[in-house]
RNA sequence: GGAGGCGUGCCUGAGUGGUUGAAAGGGCCAGUCUUGAAAACUGGUAUAUCAGAAAUGGUAUCAGAGGUUCGAAUCCUCUCGCCUCCGCCA
């Protein structure tokens, strides 16, 4: 049970019935106080009549009187710890349904209230009078570098085939940032791309049972196909206990990502942007809890440095309360600028989830007074599909050809 | 997938129903001794949770979950993990 939150909660339960609202939330905290007095009461009466139990039976000989005495206690015992399961049960499955507390600085509301920080870069110049007009990724390498059609014979809507140059380009970009953030102690990592049932309820991924349909699930093994990552790595060190000189630990890692889309019907149906299956190198930090904040500077500073040796202009948005994912506390997004198709698009996400996932999968680190939760962080290297659309889009050339962006150029 | 073995504290390892949170050794920390260090000696050394201002006390924990019993690390059932052998396979 999550009981470290329960605490928190006994503690200050305004803070938390703000926090679930400014994050549209629906959990009930008045019931989890009340539920908690309940349970405490049964913990209570069952741990006394368990003492008494321990008194008598220490005594080896006892009288009739007192094996009677101790028999109905036990069935007694029973009863209540029945009542104290169903109501952890209870508690428990009311903990998981509350999302992370936002930090103070993240804009309040639904995704319009997303607040765009600053644009950075200059945006590539194609004028009419060059002769031609930016034109959408697809366009320019349909069949050639990315296959859909062929995608969809094979398997179905939402997938792309790379082929030929986009290929190379993905594998200059994987030794490109292995090499870059190797420089501030990231460790490579190549994850399996699955995970257990109980590793993903540990990343706070699923909650209840209704989140299973969104996610691709074998229900023979518990197991998942990972959606980032990010599940792969928290739950690689669940259950440990780091030394305070260890954090901050910073991972690389280089991964398949299968996604269902499930509640994305009819968007983005065209090309590769959004798809079921894509390869992305993603960012995971285990820090200490004063850390984290600097830690997640790191993570935006490591995403735009990547755009910008990248050469692709892009906008850093700081994500709104109603359009964070559950685990996280304080989420920015980048958005690359597309020409071909005049807007930004996401490509990078991070997100400070505080102690919010090792608290359930338990990962601590030793201080000089006890031990404590660690915080996770998470942010996007590069997703290989969109940042594959980025170059595109930003370095097509008059004749159609794509120019390779210069830092890539050592790794091709 | 089949057969067998194992799973105790930071580590090694004892313990097969009754003051066992758990012997012993190692490690670690503190003290004595020493100019300093080593050695030797002495003492200390789990976590969680509940109550309490605190001192302290209760409860739980010997892979995990159930069960038997007045009482379980110890007996029974299931699950998981590790090891050995066979089969299969990049």
């Amino acid at each position: 049970m999550l009981i470290d939150l329960l605490k928190q909660i006994r503690e200050n339960p305004e803070y938390f019935k703000q926090g679930v609202q400014k994050r549209f939330a629906q959990v009930d905290i008045d019931k989890i106080v009340s539920l908690d007095k309940e349970w405490r009461g049964f913990l209570g009466e069952v741990e006394f009549l368990r003492s008494e139990q321990k008194s008598i039976s220490k005594n080896k000989q006892f009288s009739q009187d007192d094996l009677e005495k101790a028999k109905s206690m036990k069935t007694r015992i029973k009863e209540l710890e029945e009542q104290v399961r169903n109501a952890e049960e209870e508690l428990d499955k009311m903990l998981c349904q509350i999302p992370n507390m936002p930090q103070d600085d993240v804009p309040v509301g639904d995704e319009t209230a997303s607040k765009v920080l600053r644009e950075v870069g200059e945006k590539p110049k194609f004028s009419p009078e060059d002769g031609f007009a930016p034109k959408e990724y697809l366009d320019l390498v349909e069949d050639k570098w990315i296959d859909v059609k062929r995608a969809a014979k094979a398997i179905g809507a939402r997938f792309g085939y790379l082929r030929g140059d986009a290929v190379l380009i993905e594998y200059a970009l994987v030794r490109f940032v292995f090499d870059k953030l190797a420089k501030h102690g990231f460790i490579p990592v190549v994850p399996p791309a699955m995970v257990s049932k109980k590793s993903m309820k540990g990343m706070g991924v699923i909650d209840s049972e209704k989140d299973l349909a969104e996610r691709y699930y074998f229900p023979e093994d518990e197991i998942f196909l990972i959606g980032t990552a990010e599940q792969a790595i928290g739950a690689m060190h669940q259950d440990e206990i780091f030394e305070e000189k260890d954090l901050p630990l910073r991972y690389i890692a280089f991964s398949p990502c299968f996604r269902k889309e499930a509640g994305s019907y009819g968007r983005d149906t065209k090309g590769i942007l959004r798809v079921h299956y894509f390869e992305k190198m993603e960012m995971f930090i285990f820090s200490k809890p004063e850390d984290s904040q600097k830690e997640q500077e790191l993570l935006l500073q490591m995403e735009e440095e990547l755009m910008q040796d990248l050469g692709i202009p892009y906008r850093v948005v700081r994500v709104s309360t109603g359009d964070m994912y559950n685990p996280s506390s304080s989420s920015y997004d980048i958005e690359a600028w597309m020409p071909g198709q005049n807007q930004y698009r996401e490509t990078h996400s991070n997100s400070n989830c505080t102690d919010f996932q090792s608290r359930r999968l338990n990962i601590k680190y030793k201080t000089a007074d006890g031990q404590k939760f660690v915080h996770t962080l998470n942010g996007t290297a590069f997703a290989i599909g969109r940042i594959l659309i980025a170059i595109i889009e930003n370095y097509q050339q008059k004749d159609g050809s794509i120019e390779i962006p210069k830092i890539l150029k050592k790794y091709m």
